[in-house]
DNA sequence: CACAGTGTCCTATGACATTAGGACAGTCAA
DNA sequence: TTGACTGTCCTAATGTCATAGGACACTGTG
């Protein structure tokens, strides 16, 4: 859990943490349970306000993916079933997926070779996923 | 094109007309060469003011989207060859495409789900396109 | 040319988000 | 209990977004 942040993106810093935090999660490099950076060491080492990083935190544990325990610290959660309804998981995703398609005509980029991408990707994110569980 | 706008997502107005007038392009409801509604016009129409309008249509022309004549009007783009090399194109796809596939694994959607939605996301938008063409 | 339409620029203002520092409250081990 | 750690709350400074109105330059038509 090595988190980098951008100011010049425009990105809200927080929300680039929230980010990075559920891609971690997700990747397999922070397993459940496992304690996160105190709010001043993160704030430390990305030189920026521990505010900043308290906020990143509330907006994550608000979305389920940690818990924060006052005076012991945010650890990542079990991953618990998705609160919200399969149709609505879906909606949410096609929406993003909407965006990305509009993106691609405009980058001229076919169907097909989208579709390539996109299970290039996936395969890339689970052999991530492998690495990370076997250390 | 008619947009519309949400004031209360939190997503500026001036980028949601953005976003809508670049899906009217990809998905064909505009064509190249056709006018936009003035500023005025479309500052009126959304209860918006002209300088809202006005910075919609400049991040548009510095996108490469639309083609701003002063005293004439705003005219959508021909669809030139994009600037960016393939290699480029396909980077920027990727980095949103990872953000999708972090989004979706939790929201616990698997990767053949998400393939699949991906296909009936493109299926619709070309259905759409044909739609607009055909009148 | 005159004129109505177009986009552009300027300043000022208010609302809100973001970041920041200081003070406070809970936890846990020595 | 003490002390160092943890997260949390409060307030202020800064920047962005949107609004508002005025003025200006350009275009196309008659």
């Amino acid at each position: 859990m090595k988190p980098h942040v951008n100011f010049r993106s425009g990105v809200p810093v927080y929300l680039q943490i929230v980010q990075q935090v559920k891609a971690a999660a997700a990747g397999g490099a922070l397993r459940p349970g496992e304690a996160l950076p105190s709010v001043r060491a993160l704030a430390e080492e990305l030189r920026i306000n521990r505010n900043t990083a308290a906020r990143a935190y509330a907006e994550l544990e608000s979305e389920g993916v940690i818990e924060t325990r006052q005076g012991a610290g945010c650890f990542l959660k079990a991953n618990g079933v998705s609160p919200l309804k399969r149709a609505v998981r879906s909606d949410r995703l096609a929406a993003e997926l909407d965006a990305v398609i509009v993106q691609a005509h405009h980058l001229q980029v076919g169907d097909d070779d989208l579709k390539s991408l996109l299970a290039a990707r996936l395969e890339a994110f689970r052999e991530r996923q492998q690495t990370r569980s076997a250390d």
